[in-house]
DNA sequence: CTGTTAGCGCTTTCAC
DNA sequence: GTGAAAGCGCTAACAG
């Protein structure tokens, strides 16, 4: 059996509920008082029972996270440090990898006080529409039934590497990232390069700078870059539409033997600490992980505070949009060859 | 507010502990009533508040699974497969991708009634030796302090797939499957290979039938691959240290335009349905994860009730050691040429 | 068979 | 400041 207040109320000669007192750091205790109690738990190795405190105080402590893709390093990243966020406000995250409706439903079950639902293909969210009143966020695909979303400015973002490049002089650009399938956020992107690089006036905006992959994988980007790579007309910049598929693209060119930035130049999305750590630090544009951690737990946690005080779930539809940054690395540089025409 | 069984109670004219005994398909209601019920509570939409059912019932229905590593195809399946069968039986599952003993304190708050503990890589457990009575159970490195674990007979697997190969004929095999870094499961593997080999009395089991590669993804299993095929005197057959590994292989042996079993025989290791699903079915050796789930979905339970009635964690340090199987596809077959010496 | 009575461990008034 | 008392939603004896 675990340590409860009682045993600490009787082993500090005090009442069990001005343990409670001490323990929430209540300022109705005394600070000598206080202290004893704190140093008696800490050594009897004391542990609230989260059930107990849920069943009263109505709240668990703890944010669902549904997951239901669980393969990129950015997601992955970007978990663990929502986790780390949220843990510091005092919530624990619970993932699920079912379906999405069956993560709900569960953590429905457990009273978890929001849901944080990662929607990257569009499944079908029948009939949960925060079921319990508990507030879902979206995230990552904003165009949903109405729940309150968070999103980053995708296309902005591919705008903005897509200038930089343009800036340094590239004409010739290619974009990898965009993987047979139909992803509606790949696509987002893809469309948007093509759109800036025409806005930008480039003499031939052609399909074809849209290269074909199959994934989003390392090996995807591996692979398109080595085949753009080896031609004789070779784009003068890649941009690669995230992480991994920008680490198999650096692969490629090391393994061509071509040079970054002085052959090629190369742009990722996704802002993740790793870009800096590649073999040449890689120019990259996205939100910070960080930032979407950060934004991500304070808008849950607000959202559970406004269900506390309302009785239903969080203001309709309200959607966040990020802004994108782009960090200058070194993987970026003019062409070698003065502009071709 | 939800419906709680003091509402269905009310609504059915009967007492709540009724409700309660009715939920819980206890004998002792009528089935008249027991339906009516239920019927009510389905209506109404009632949840079971987990909060109070654990506080009293000590026991919370959840299984924390600790996932330190998050991308592993097969990895990824075999939680899917947990989380279902522990569902089956009752069980949510909840997952932490914390670092194994800050997981372990988080569950522990949480009073989960077991603890599954994915270690692949040998990370310090410093302190953690199953703390309130949690009954921990460790997956994929049986050599643990003493927890009680589940595993694959990883070596007897090599063996196998081995023998499998020799016997259709092959001499010069090559297994694709030893990152560097050392990881202690994947060495297990590589020198289980070597070791078959030389056992069977090959030529020549050099050290270079293993190849060198440097994780174990896709990509990793395509370039190793790449290169052995090239070779003039390339190995009749490949094997694969895991699933990834050997998409990877296959893929290179597409593009090299070698065909998959008449030019080279390729097997694979890691039991799952995907190995059927290859552009040629691969046979492949391991413990079917559908099993591993289920034995570690059974021997989870099982603890959790031994648990219950006696005060402390489980047998200590009871290691069940999974046989594996070989499944014979169509990606092997005996070498083309008669076999070279 | 059904209802009554205790709590589970904790937070929260409300007295002292 | 501190303690006593009530009760969260539920299960588990125990009476009826």
């Amino acid at each position: 059996m675990s340590v409860t207040i009682k045993d600490i109320a009787e082993r500090a000669g005090v009442s069990f509920s001005t343990v409670s007192k001490a323990l929430r750091n209540s300022p109705l205790v005394q600070e000598k008082t206080k202290a004893k109690i704190l140093a008696i738990a800490e050594e009897m190795g004391y542990r609230p029972n989260i059930a107990a405190r849920s069943l009263v105080s109505k709240r668990s402590g703890v944010v669902g996270v549904v997951w239901p893709s669980v393969e990129r390093t950015t997601l992955s990243a970007l978990i663990t440090l929502i986790n780390a966020e949220l843990e510091d406000s005092g919530y624990a995250t619970l993932l699920s990898i079912n379906r999405a409706d069956a993560a709900i439903e569960t953590f429905r079950r457990f009273q978890v006080d929001a849901i944080l639902l990662f929607s990257e293909k569009d499944e079908p969210l029948l009939g949960v529409p925060s079921p319990s009143g508990i507030p879902i966020l979206c995230y990552g695909n904003a165009v949903r039934s109405g729940f309150p979303s968070l999103d980053v400015n995708r296309q902005k973002a591919v705008r903005i590497a897509v200038r930089h490049l343009y800036e340094l002089g590239h004409r010739d650009i290619a974009y990898i990232g965009r993987p047979e399938g139909g992803d509606p956020l790949q696509e987002e992107k893809a469309s948007a390069f093509l759109d800036e690089l025409r806005r930008l006036g480039a003499r031939e905006p052609a399909e074809k700078a849209v290269a074909a992959i199959s994934g989003m994988e390392f090996h995807d980007g591996y692979v398109a870059a080595k085949e753009l790579l080896k031609r004789r007309d070779r784009p003068t910049a890649l941009f690669g539409g995230s992480y991994d598929l920008t680490r198999g693209m650096m692969r490629a060119a090391a393994e061509s033997g071509i040079r970054v930035p002085e052959d090629v130049s190369i742009v990722g999305y996704d802002h993740i600490p790793q870009m800096d750590n590649l073999e040449v630090p890689v120019t990259s544009v996205g939100v910070d992980i960080a930032t979407i951690a950060a934004t991500l737990a304070r808008r849950l946690i607000a959202m559970i505070e406004e269900t506390g005080a309302r009785g239903n779930g969080a203001a309709e539809g309200s959607a966040i949009l990020l802004e994108p940054e782009l960090v200058v690395r070194t993987s970026t540089a003019p062409p070698a060859a003065p502009a071709r025409r």
